[in-house]
DNA sequence: ACCGGGACATGGGACATCCAATATTCTGTT
DNA sequence: AACAGAATATTGGATGTCCCATGTCCCGGT
């Protein structure tokens, strides 16, 4: 191996390469102080930069794509994305639904993470909780309600009601967490068909958990959630092992 | 056949046909019943069965696989991969190093979120712990502990000590997490300039938690949790208001 | 009979070169 | 001044070619 190859990376194991590629462009983003809407070199430029072809780069460029971390307009530029895991959400999902069709441990894990974190970062949300937001939630809790009455749908009602249970925290991080649980969470009932977000106990324990809320009953909501979290890990466990 | 394709949902926005692509291969991975190992397709049969050219196919790949949904061995084959969020610490990590450059609000968001993950999980977790658990927790106390006397590094051994508390769980997507949060909060000192994690005390702190988990004692430990992300959060923010 | 090395087949990795699709920007006409 | 269309820049996608990594298998040596 005395032959000091020209070639930019060593023969590195193929994995190792791709994303020693990914870091590179990273790295040169940072570099150069570019800020989230800020736009990247062009694709020509970045492979002459880089040295290496226009093709492993654009590989390179989707995998960045895909982790959020860029944004890539067709005709126009790469830009610095701005914050969100949204992507992060496909694989999670898949892996959940494979998971479905042996024990489901997958999707269990999910739902007893965001049982944690749920249970475990309402009290600080209602110490910050302004009559805004409050009344957000009740708002959404209604709409659950309706939408229950009507037989329709409330899946997406519901995203919402969690959702605004933590805005008052002002924490991206954790709403990104949730948008991704959820759309993997979203998926569940399909895949295992069944039908469990439109019942009437569902909505009743929202009712209750925005009483708790309102109340600022930190431990009651807490408790609220761990119930209505393990009532859902307990249908999948059900439905799975049936 | 391929050129007069009329393209189902061909007027989409790039991004979408790229997506489209990748839901198409997971499609394909779940249809065929494929589990966890088992080989796909190889490229070129991949890319005349779904109709696209090799390159296009081999970026959506790229991204699968960066997402932890395949595995690529080069020249084997591909494969259905094993759960592994770890591709996601590298999104996740750009991010917050980018937001660490100005603000450093994300640093604070990604150590509440631990903390409720950690606080929220550490009762679970205790419950089902073994007496080998223990013992490797305490293990990684001490390697802590003789790093400080030391004078060494020991974040590797702070994570080590973190992963075990939760391994009793056996919650693979609580591992992942985890080890996303630290590899991101390993950068934190170094992007903010603070050198923290060799106080006494936060060696001090760990010793407290092992103890309070080896003595099953659920709300001590969650309370130390607590106060110990708590200090951390502390100092992050002192030094970037600074 | 057993072991090891090398040829071979398979399949991913990388690149160059087209051309298509599309968003921005400029320009010219009204 | 305002709008429509052309020009341009840039990404999207396809194809062909070659390279290289890995596994398999045969063949020869021991």
């Amino acid at each position: 191996m005395a032959t000091s190859r020209i070639v930019p990376q060593a023969r590195f194991s193929a994995q190792a390469r791709l994303r020693a590629l990914q870091s590179e462009i990273m790295e040169l983003i940072l570099d150069r102080k570019l800020e989230a809407g800020d736009p990247l070199p062009t694709e020509n430029e970045l492979s002459l930069a880089l040295g290496v072809g226009r093709n492993t780069l654009r590989e390179s460029l989707k995998v960045l794509q895909a982790l959020g971390v860029i944004e890539i307009r067709h005709g126009f530029g790469m830009f610095v994305a701005p914050s969100n895991l949204e992507a992060l959400a496909d694989g999670l999902s898949f892996r959940s639904r494979l998971s479905l069709r042996h024990r489901g441990v997958e999707a269990l894990q999910l739902i007893e993470v965001r049982r944690a974190l749920e249970s475990g970062l309402i009290g600080g949300s209602i110490d910050c909780m302004t009559a805004e937001q409050l009344a957000a939630i009740d708002e959404a809790v209604t709409l659950m309600e309706e939408l229950a009455a009507a037989g329709e749908d409330m899946i997406a009602a519901s995203a919402q009601f969690h959702r605004r249970l933590f805005e008052p925290l002002d924490n991206e991080l954790l709403m990104s967490l949730l948008d991704v649980f959820w759309s993997v969470y979203s998926k569940i009932p399909a895949e295992l068909g069944m039908d469990d977000e439109g019942l009437p106990e569902t909505v009743a324990v929202h009712r209750k958990i925005y009483a708790a809320v309102a109340s600022k009953d930190k431990t009651l909501a807490a408790e609220l959630l761990d119930t209505h979290f393990d009532g859902m890990r307990r249908r999948v466990a059900e439905v799975v092992s049936a």
